[in-house]
DNA sequence: CAACAGGGGACAC
DNA sequence: GTGTCCCCTGTT
């Protein structure tokens, strides 16, 4: 068990923030998180932060996982003092880290995602890892479930994972996971790229476009220059970017910002 | 019951 | 780059 104080973070805002799928709220101030084939608890009261796992996991993986060691108030510093809707959504979402997320976990979370409301996509992952996934134990005896391995999707038929709720996006998950066990994809590879050559090679998978693409270069390859466009995104680019949005001045950081609007729309619709 | 929207993408032209 | 289809499920 871990505690340590910081800033800029935020269990609620990181968990509502859409790049996760597999984080719940289990009790007041209390979360659930499975990454890849970890689960873990965390706790925050104020800037306080209890993170439930060893220290060598800690060390090794959330640290990383949560981005623990950037300065967000540096991201939030740079933001125009003129542009008051994006200090109003950095405001709004100060406490929001962009996760290192596993990769192959985000390409088929981010297909499963298209024309997919949020509620019915962790479903549908929740499906996937129950059905699939490798069986895991908590530390206090508790099963789970890892998320499924590529040669794990590979096998299941079009119609296994249709009967995971999938619909139409079946194909895409089918397709990728074989191309990806068949070698004709190395997601090593494409860890070690940079942002524009990354985003080339997943184009390649079927199923995956110039938003899921992004999605993935973001919230799994952490190159904070992706910024994905999807129809909310889209929306508050044409009310308050006519112009279009001023890549320049946040060269290498419009990722975050992007996640503050998407979060700050999310927060107003409801 | 019908209509519709929900973090798009493939494919043809 | 535009249009059309995909044909999923939950909500209204």
């Amino acid at each position: 068990m871990i505690t340590i104080e910081l800033e800029n973070f935020d269990l609620e805002q990181i968990c509502n923030s859409g790049q996760c799928f597999r984080m719940k709220k289990i009790s007041e101030n209390r979360y659930a998180v499975h990454a890849a084939d970890k689960y873990l608890e965390i706790e925050q009261e104020k800037t306080l932060v209890t993170f439930h796992c060893e220290e060598t996991e800690f060390l090794f993986f959330w640290i990383s996982y949560f981005d623990l060691d950037a300065d967000y108030g540096r991201y939030i510093k740079a933001i125009n003092p003129r542009d008051q809707y994006l200090n109003r959504a950095a405001e709004t979402g100060n406490g929001i880290r962009i996760l290192r997320q596993d990769l192959w976990e985000m390409i088929v979370s981010f297909l499963i995602s298209q024309q997919n409301n949020i509620v019915r996509i962790r479903r549908c992952i929740e499906n996937i890892c129950t059905r699939f996934g490798e069986e895991k134990t908590t530390w206090d005896g508790r099963t789970y479930y890892a998320f499924p391995k590529p040669e794990a999707l590979a096998m299941a038929s079009e119609e296994e994972l249709r009967d995971c709720n999938l619909g139409y996006r079946a194909k895409y998950v089918a397709g990728t996971a074989r191309a990806v066990a068949a070698g004709e994809i190395s997601l090593e590879e494409i860890s070690s790229m940079r942002y524009k050559k990354a985003k080339e090679q997943l184009l390649t998978l079927y199923g995956v476009g110039e938003k899921v693409a992004d999605c993935i270069c973001l919230f799994a390859l952490h190159h904070l220059e992706a910024f994905p466009i999807d129809t909310h995104i889209r929306q508050a680019l044409d009310a308050h970017y006519k112009r279009g949005f001023p890549n320049r001045r946040y060269k290498g950081m419009q990722g975050v910002m992007q996640q503050y609007i998407f979060y700050y729309e999310l927060t107003q619709k409801k």
